[in-house]
DNA sequence: CTCCTTTTGTTGCAAACGCAATAAAATTAT
DNA sequence: ATAATTTTATTGCGTTTGCAACAAAAGGAG
C-alpha cells in the first residue's frame, strides 16, 4: 500500500526546507522565494492569481508579498483601469535575485529526477499535472467552506 | 519547461490545507494528523524516526508530539533498555481518530489519482519514491549545515 | 440605476514553524 | 576506561501561518 500523497508531502517539505536554508543568507526569509519567482515570471500578476497558482492562504500571500515589497524585491502598482487589483512587478534587486533562484531551482529539479530516464521524467511531470488538476477543485471547495463526503 | 517540484509543492499544500480544515472539528490542530498517523502505524516509534520519515524540523515534531500527548491522542513511554529514547504509542482516543484519518487519507489518494490507469498510478508512486530517495541525502546534508554546489 | 454577489485585498489573533543553542544519554574511538 | 562524537529530545525567540472577520471595488441581476 503505497501512499502517493505522503511521498509528495515529504518531497515538498525537503525542498522547501533546503530552499529556505539556502536563500536565507541572500536576504530572503521563509518562503519568500515562492512568491518572488511567480512575480518575476509573470510581471503584472495580481496577488490572487499567485494564491491560485501556489495554493496558499490569501493572508499568507498578502503578508509575504508585503514583506517582499518592504525588502525592495518587488513593487505594487495601481492598475490604471482598475482600482482594486494591484499589479506586481519585480525591482532590479528582485530580478537579480531571481537569476539566482533559477539556478537553485534548476539544480533541485535535476537532483530530484536523477536516475530517471527522459521518458520517465516526462511521465512524472504529466502525471503530477494531472494530480494537481484533480486536487484543485477540492481545494477551492474546502477552502470556501464546502465539504467532501467520504 | 515543466517544473516537477512546483507541482509537488502545490499538490502538497492543497492536501495539507484540506486535511487541516477537515480535521479541525475533530480536535486536531494544524498538522497534528501527520504525526498521529505515523505513531499509529508504527507503535513504539521514536520522535527522531518520525522526523526522518516526515522531513520536518526536530523542534516542530517535538512540540507537535508534545501537544498530541497533552490532548490525549498518544503516550510517551520510557524504554526499559534505553533512557534516552521515548517510545510513542497511540491511546484509545488516538486509535479511534486514526480510523477516521485513514478514511480521509484513502479518499484523498483516490481523488488525487482519479483518471489515471492502475499502471500509471503504480508508475507515479514508483517515480515519487525514487525522487524522494534522491532528495533525502541532500535534505540531511543541508539541514546539518552542509552546502550544495550549483 | 440600485441591490446583491463576487473578487481582491488586508488585519487581529492565536498557533505552528524552524534555526540556534542546550542537555543528556548512547555510541564510537583512542 | 576515558574522551570525543553522535543521537535523541527540548526550549528560547522571532517569524510565518491561516482561520475569521472585515473592507472596498468590480461585476451582474432585477
Amino acid at each position: 500500500m503505497g501512499n502517493i500523497l505522503r511521498e509528495v508531502g515529504a518531497i515538498a517539505r525537503c525542498f522547501e526546507s533546503i530552499s529556505n536554508i539556502e536563500f536565507k543568507p541572500y536576504g530572503l526569509s521563509k518562503n519568500q522565494y515562492i512568491y518572488l519567482v511567480r512575480i518575476c515570471e509573470n510581471p503584472g500578476i495580481i496577488q490572487e492569481e499567485i494564491v491560485y497558482m501556489v495554493k496558499v492562504d490569501r493572508s499568507t500571500a498578502s503578508r509575504a508579498i508585503e514583506k517582499l515589497e518592504r525588502d525592495g524585491f518587488i513593487q505594487k502598482e495601481q492598475e490604471s483601469d482598475n482600482r482594486k487589483n494591484k499589479a506586481l512587478y519585480p525591482t532590479e534587486k528582485g530580478k537579480e535575485m531571481y537569476a539566482f533562484l533559477r539556478k537553485e531551482d534548476d539544480y533541485s529539479n535535476a537532483a530530484a529526477v536523477k536516475g530517471l530516464s527522459a521518458e520517465e521524467e516526462e511521465t512524472l511531470l504529466r502525471l503530477l499535472q494531472k494530480v494537481r488538476a484533480n486536487v484543485e477543485p477540492d481545494w477551492e471547495k474546502v477552502k470556501n467552506g464546502g465539504t467532501r463526503e467520504y
